[in-house]
DNA sequence: GATGAATGAGAATTCATTCAT
DNA sequence: CATGAATGAATTCTCATTCAT
């Protein structure tokens, strides 16, 4: 019997901070954090505001595990992948950005990205906690993958810290449009044919022996 | 008594919004509207908090005029530049962005790129003003580029609209970065050689017949 | 210790509303609308300045709820007077001159109508709601009891939007001063004898056929 | 040249004094004293703000001169018709009203009444002054107006607090209502025959042997 | 004298936080 | 555990008053 599921209220009992967390992370995105009331915090989880100090210490705890609490998986999965494709450079950048971009950019997580540029600032420790357990790794992360494929004459040798920025921003930068402008204002243009573009120019700047080109 | 103390009421009519609206974008920037008090604002450009309803109805009213005030210069200045350059759209190209980063991205006026993503939710009329004024000529204005050189030969046929994020976003999120987390924990890397290599990578996508590749 | 300090949540949702807006009432018929502070509304309740804005939305909001709150009852009180008295015009006309005064009148609630007249300028609406609510509903009573009293010869055929006003407006404006003047230095001369007084006066003048002239 | 009239300058500057209370008291009147502005006092006297500063010490020191500059003289001017008329109460009573009705209650210093009933909480001095200055001496006037009367036997012998406050209490609320409700929703009716039912009544009520009744 | 830009104390309003129930 | 009434510090905004020009 000690195995067996606790009973539902014993769930939810343990599942309540993650929804009171999601429902943080989709106001800050919304609105930033200065400007979100708990009041809306609680409203959208469905509970009275007081429940939230139940939880929490301080709205400034809150946005610490908004932050903390839901990133750090993704990066640990992604580095895993590197070992098992370290064989194929072209192959793994590729599928660490798609990855990124589905698991991550696209989600309700990637409003993370939109609310750690708002309150960096803010927050300094949030911030270096987050550059620390999130960015530095990530970035890395693509630069160990970039210089796979130069150590095997996949990919032509440029600047590390450049090439990653090249590579990665422009998907970064999707997903924070999509955070902010694009909710009132300019939609983001993400056509089925995105990613054909995308790597094309990606890998036509990135390989030694660029694909033959069709037209010429 | 060679040192008398400043006159309590310097009268600068003229002046004072531009100098207001400066100093507010700096702190709005650095915090967010919402976590930006008056008092700091008025502060920073050395007057008294009464000062600021002189010259402007409301907070939001001050936030509109530092997103209005000073952007679309920058804009009219590039459209400007097509007809002189529409003969060479790799250079049109070039110093286009170029331009874009030192008289905008890289200065205090980049901070408006942060903070109108920061704040587009809470603000949907200015960011719909800021959407119409400012990104859709500028991207109206890349797009173009990007169409005299297809159709002049130089550049790729591909989706413009893709293209044009994939050129311009590497830039604009190096400016958004320089204005967050770059404040207070990871400095951007913006090496002497990064105009060299952002633009390798760009022209070889981008380009119909690439360069010629030295370093094989 | 056996005075323990008083509790410092004390629920009261149900009565408070009916308590703030009395304690802002007598402070707005002392100092008038503009120059009653909150902080002494909330004070004078025994509240924090907060727990208003829990009832209400604003001054404004509290402004009509004290006019709104607690006049119409009497107004309808007496209208329902007139069915039971109409065939005494004159005891009817005297009952309900009385009982304005003694349960409007003379009472805290008499200090609405010195508030709506410092104060319709300031809030038309409120104004307007007043006149509809109270002050034609009572004009209209004390017109409908004179005409019955004309109507059964009782009572001399004059103008009767005239005549309602003198009858009325020394009583009026004995409440009104009663809230404003007599405050800080010209007391209210009330003998007992004033409804003999007034009554002679009124009946006198508007008696068809007058009392006879006991002194003479 | 010394008693010729001076330059029309020099007039102005004499003048502003009573231009610039005659505008205040205008909107005193209107808003109530704490509502109302300097800027707007100084904008509609057509002068800039820091100008009421070298003729007023303060808004306060506006507010007495508003009241004080302009209601004595009338007092006065019925005091001094008493001697002229003391042979004919009944006509110095009915001149004396009707005098105060057309060269103050109806005009726009009547608006002083409504001013004093509003403010008089806030200032009890300059209330003080009013009742002293004013409202005593006029009370008094209108006492000993009734007192002759009485007399020569022509008033009926009554309390003369009571009476005079039934004889001057509609006129004054005329006045007072004109300057308040009135001026947003429920105009004062004023027919012209409402001086001939005022008197009917009034005299009915007042003389000792009461004029013929037509009607019977 | 006149102006109006500048000031800063003061008031309304908001909202994170507490705590009796 | 959960609630939501109550709190009060913090912030925006107002406006009487000052003073350099």
């Amino acid at each position: 019997m000690s195995e067996s599921s606790p009973p539902r209220h014993q769930r939810r009992k343990e599942a309540r901070p993650a929804e009171l967390a999601a429902a943080a992370l989709s106001l800050f995105v919304e609105k930033g954090f200065a400007a979100t009331r708990l009041d809306e915090v609680a409203a959208r989880a469905g509970v009275s505001k007081g429940t939230l100090y139940l939880y929490f210490d301080s709205k400034e705890a809150l946005f610490r595990a908004v932050i903390e609490g839901s990133v750090v998986p993704l990066v640990e999965q992604s580095e895993a992948r590197i070992e098992a494709l370290k064989h194929d450079p072209e192959r793994l950048l590729r599928e660490t950005l798609v990855n990124w971009w589905f698991n991550f950019g696209a989600t309700e997580l990637g409003g993370i990205c939109k609310l750690m540029i708002s309150e960096a600032g803010n927050f300094p420790e949030v911030a270096a906690y987050y550059n620390e357990a999130v960015i530095v790794r990530w970035m890395n992360l693509l630069g160990r993958v970039l210089e796979l494929g130069m150590e095997q004459g996949v990919f032509r040798r440029l600047n590390v810290d450049i090439l990653r920025q090249q590579v990665f921003f422009p998907l970064l930068m999707q997903s924070v449009w999509k955070n902010s402008l694009a909710g009132c204002c300019a939609p983001v243009a993400l056509p089925d044919s995105y990613f054909d573009t995308y790597f094309d120019l990606v890998f036509r700047g990135l390989l030694a022996a660029p694909p033959l080109e069709p037209s010429r």
